[in-house]
DNA sequence: CTCCTTTTGTTGAAATATCAACAAGAAGAA
DNA sequence: TTCTTCTTGTTGATATTTCAACAAAAGGAG
């Protein structure tokens, strides 16, 4: 019998709603959502980026980081050095409070990661990001069959 | 340089949107959402079925599983062999349009898993899926600390 | 049976995400 | 500069998911 889908959609939706409670939580306290820690996260790690690089890194609709970035900003955590009114095109740049937020966030993804591949070994996870790789461009492939 | 969020968290987030958008499309003509087709396919696989295990299947909410069943109802493609008003422990049951549908999810839910995989070998993907599953169980053990 | 507890399913409201139309700016050609 | 076109970001509307309160039924115990 086809087992296959069972263990795979099932276990990509366990972990999209696991990653994402995980996202919502660690940060509860700074009235966080998911998004928001993306952002944070990736300002932190790359330093200043606009809107669209943004949107790419935390794969989520541009709408989305918009209004997470008007949070961001109304709150202190970031500054953006625009030449005008709206946002484009001009780097997003963390303040220190930011800062301070985007590393706290950085070093609980990367606990949390460590504990993510527990029971596997360097070499057996090495060879899973590999598989996961190739398995989500072949399902991008499949999917955008249905852009036009 | 740390990586594994990137290559963790991103490629999950691009693989579940192609899942949802594959069972979104597939079904389109049918006006049959993501949810609809799951519990579709886990009917025509297992055969009947009460609401909260369709949603043990499908890993949704029950409120989303009730909601998809009333549409799937109203358009004939199952029936309830409810004993009272609701579906209480009752049996969920494929209508002839029914099975002739989850055929058609089940059929092209095959084709696109073996679509998935290519570029893997079997032991690959064996290794693969075993990987999979403990992370995710790795991944549900950190979030359910957040469940009180 | 009657009462009590647990399970199961429904419903409306709230939170999120998604879509699509639009507006503002950038970039380049003439 | 002044068009024109393309990119980038915002906004409101809509769709979807999620949450939580509730209600109906089931399952026991007495």
């Amino acid at each position: 019998m086809e087992e296959r889908f069972e263990t795979f959609t099932v276990l990509i939706a366990k972990i999209s709603r696991s990653i994402r409670k995980i996202k919502n939580q660690e940060m509860a306290d700074y009235g966080f959502k998911s998004p928001h820690v993306s952002c944070l996260y990736y300002l932190y790690r790359e330093g200043e980026l606009t809107a669209t690089e943004l949107c790419e890194r935390c794969e989520e609709d541009k709408a989305t980081i918009s209004r997470s970035l008007n949070y961001l900003e109304e709150n202190g955590y970031l500054v953006c050095d625009c030449k005008n009114t709206k946002r484009y095109k001009s780097n997003l740049i963390l303040t220190e409070k930011g800062k301070e937020a985007g590393k706290k966030i950085a070093d609980k993804i990367s606990n949390v990661l460590d504990e993510v591949s527990v029971g596997l070994s360097d070499e057996e996870r090495t060879e899973f990001y590999r598989g996961l790789k190739i398995i989500t461009d072949n399902l991008t492939n499949i999917s955008s069959k249905y852009d036009k």
